[in-house]
RNA sequence: GCCCCCGUAGCUCAAUGGACAGAGCACCAGUCUUCUAAACUGUAGGUUGUGCGUUCGAAUCGCACCGGGGGUACCA
């Protein structure tokens, strides 16, 4: 916002660098910080340091410059006054005439506002990537909320997104559950939780295999007739894989995810396999069989040590592996779609095969092979850094997390609210259980590990999706108690408080907010952006009236609570949080 | 060994190279006759792991260490 106003004063400071021997381009706007009022700074530091005529140290002759840019600027319409202080040239806005232009425009675009306008840019994103027979726990969560913020996010700022989900419908776990439910749970069928049945019947078969006399052999006997293309396991494997699949969009709808495209593990195994058989005739893979796997020995060709490394794309037996895989599905997607960029959102232990898959597809002569986007994250743990493990039984079960936390909300939600019917409890509830759940999993880096604890994923209050989501609610409090919700034009023609102006910068921040994460693939700085959105709100809410206001003061900060609402509520939904008109 | 990530208040985390490093939780002291107290105000809490460098200016960039985690030829 307002950058066409930073680059006009911007070319006047360089205007009055020319006329008096001063280097030009030296000076940048930036906002003020601690402002009870709004305006813009530049630190004229870079200008006083490059001045060859300076004397004495750059904090003063910065200061000195400050001074004599103040006198010589003339400050263009909508500025009140400027000054010059520790180094900085600062320059106030007409806080009404801002406020209202920031405000007109917000209600003006509603939803929209935030934006970017379309780029013409293709991106896919793959995630959540599931195991088909396998549960999906608060390990997998981080990865699909991540994944779909991301999405929203690059939409936002103006790109066509597809969303991709690479599901692994085969191997040895897919075996080990049919080979189980064979013997000891044919033709049971899954009831109204897919989900959890499925993960129950995993559970069993592993355990099985572990500590079960014989059964290992079973499995390794029915991998054998699956391998020899025996047409009941198939039949068997499609039915149950759709189980799986139905489950998991269970878990989708639960969460508001969606997709544009599944990719199945099954489909690119033939080809990827015929691919390895191309890189061996190509000189670019040695095949080391039967003895050894077939290889690309990376840091031999490209005359690196150690940093690419060796990577394994055929087992010694023929059987295909993740690389194996991986490989055919790249090219598939760039010849389905014409991508800008391919991302993936994949956990920060599999970086250097996802490096070694983009180099070996570059070597391969893919020019987009460069347009590939490993976005890696870290995993989520337990206290005392223990790793979720289905072996160990320290998984925390999806299921289990939303339905304790759904009580919970559902517990404050009854005591805080009495009034609202049961339907919209249940369905407030749920809300502020899923929001309460997914803001710790995004508002982190993606480069740090979450660890997940009961305690922190259920506290609804202080920095967290509910106290957002509060917010909100509150705003549309006062908007419903009003006369004429959204017809408010806004003047601001009176003193404003110092937390109304700190909620008008904040708010006039979201597009620049939005275009940050998505050039970044940040969700977690629009996580915190949203944080204090909904704090400064509060801090309005606890200071101003609106509904017992009167005459224009009124009428500005009933727009101002429309505008705040409108931007709740986007940067909520980008985050993948739905916002409850009550609480 | 080599590569990647992390290290900021007691705990969990913020902070485009820019003004005095900020929030939440926990602790202590306050605020509901008021648009919903899931909120707000205040007190206290810091050698930004260590050292050297670059810069007018470093939590941020570079180098070297220390501590923790992960990866490193047939798991994904």
């Amino acid at each position: 916002m307002f950058d066409d106003i930073k680059s006009q004063i911007a070319l006047r400071i360089d205007a009055y660098c020319q006329q008096n021997d001063l280097p030009t381009g030296k000076v940048e706007f930036r906002s003020i910080p601690f402002s009870g009022e709004w305006g813009m700074a530049a630190p004229l530091f870079p200008l006083a340091a490059a001045d060859p005529n300076k004397t004495g140290p750059v904090p003063q002759h910065a200061q000195h410059l400050a001074e004599r840019l103040k006198d010589a600027i003339a400050l263009p319409e909508g500025f009140t006054r400027s000054e010059a202080i520790r180094g900085y040239l600062n320059l106030y806005f007409d806080t009404a005439l801002y406020a209202a232009s920031v405000i007109d425009q917000i209600n003006r675009e509603g939803a929209q506002f935030g934006n970017a306008p379309a780029a013409g840019q293709t991106v896919m994103v793959e995630y959540s990537n599931p195991n088909t027979h396998k549960p999906l726990h608060v390990g997998h969560l981080r990865n699909v909320i991540l994944g779909g913020s991301v999405c929203n996010i690059l939409e936002a700022s103006g790109n066509k997104v597809i969303r991709a989900n690479y599901i692994g419908d085969i191997g040895l776990h897919v075996i080990k559950w049919m080979c189980n439910y064979e013997l000891y749970h044919a033709g049971e069928q899954p009831g109204e939780d897919k989900m959890r049945w499925m993960a129950d019947l995993y559970s069993e078969a592993d355990r099985r295999f572990h500590e079960q006399e014989g059964f290992e052999e079973l499995v390794r006997d029915y991998f054998a007739r699956w391998d020899a293309g025996d047409e009941h396991i198939h039949d068997l494997w499609l039915e149950t894989r759709q189980w799986s699949m139905e489950g998991f969009e269970q878990v989708y709808a639960l969460l508001g995810e969606h997709f544009d495209r599944i990719y199945f593990e099954s489909d690119v195994e033939e080809s990827g396999k015929q691919l390895v058989d191309q890189l061996i005739e190509s000189g670019l893979a040695s095949d080391g069989r039967p003895e050894k796997p077939v290889i690309v020995d990376l840091d031999a060709i490209l005359g690196t040590k150690e940093e690419f490394r060796v990577a394994v794309i055929l087992r010694s037996d023929s059987t295909s592996l993740y690389a194996t895989k991986e490989l055919p599905l790249a090219i598939m997607k760039f010849e389905e779609y014409d991508l800008d960029q391919s991302i993936y959102v994949i956990d920060v232990r599999q970086s250097l095969h996802m490096k070694q898959m983009q180099k070996l597809l570059e070597l391969m002569g893919y020019p987009w092979a460069k347009r590939i986007h490993h976005l890696a994250y870290e995993i989520v743990n337990l206290p005392g850094n223990v790793i979720m493990s289905s072996r160990d039984g320290t998984v925390v079960l999806l299921d289990d997390l939303v339905r304790e936390a759904t009580q919970r909300a559902l517990a404050v939600v009854r005591e805080k609210n009495p009034g609202i019917d049961a339907t919209t409890m249940t369905d407030v509830a749920l809300k502020v259980a899923l929001g309460a759940i997914k803001y710790p999993m995004i508002s982190r880096e993606n480069t740090k590990i979450v660890t997940f604890d009961w305690e922190n994923a259920l506290d609804f209050n202080g920095q967290s999706a509910p106290y957002i989501q509060y917010a909100n609610v509150r705003a549309n409090s006062i908007l419903r108690r009003a006369d004429k919700p959204g017809a408010h034009k806004a003047s601001f023609g009176y003193p404003l408080e110092p937390s109304e102006v700190n909620l008008i910068e904040l708010l006039s921040k979201l597009p620049d907010e939005i275009s940050r994460s998505a050039k970044e693939f940040k969700p977690s700085s629009l996580a915190s952006y949203a944080y204090e959105l909904a704090k400064a709100f509060n801090d309005f809410y606890n200071q101003c009236q609106v509904l017992k206001a009167e005459g224009e003061m009124r009428v500005s900060r009933l727009s101002l609570v429309q505008a705040s609402k409108v931007c709740l509520e986007k940067t909520l939904n980008l985050l993948g949080i739905q916002a409850p008109q009550v609480m």
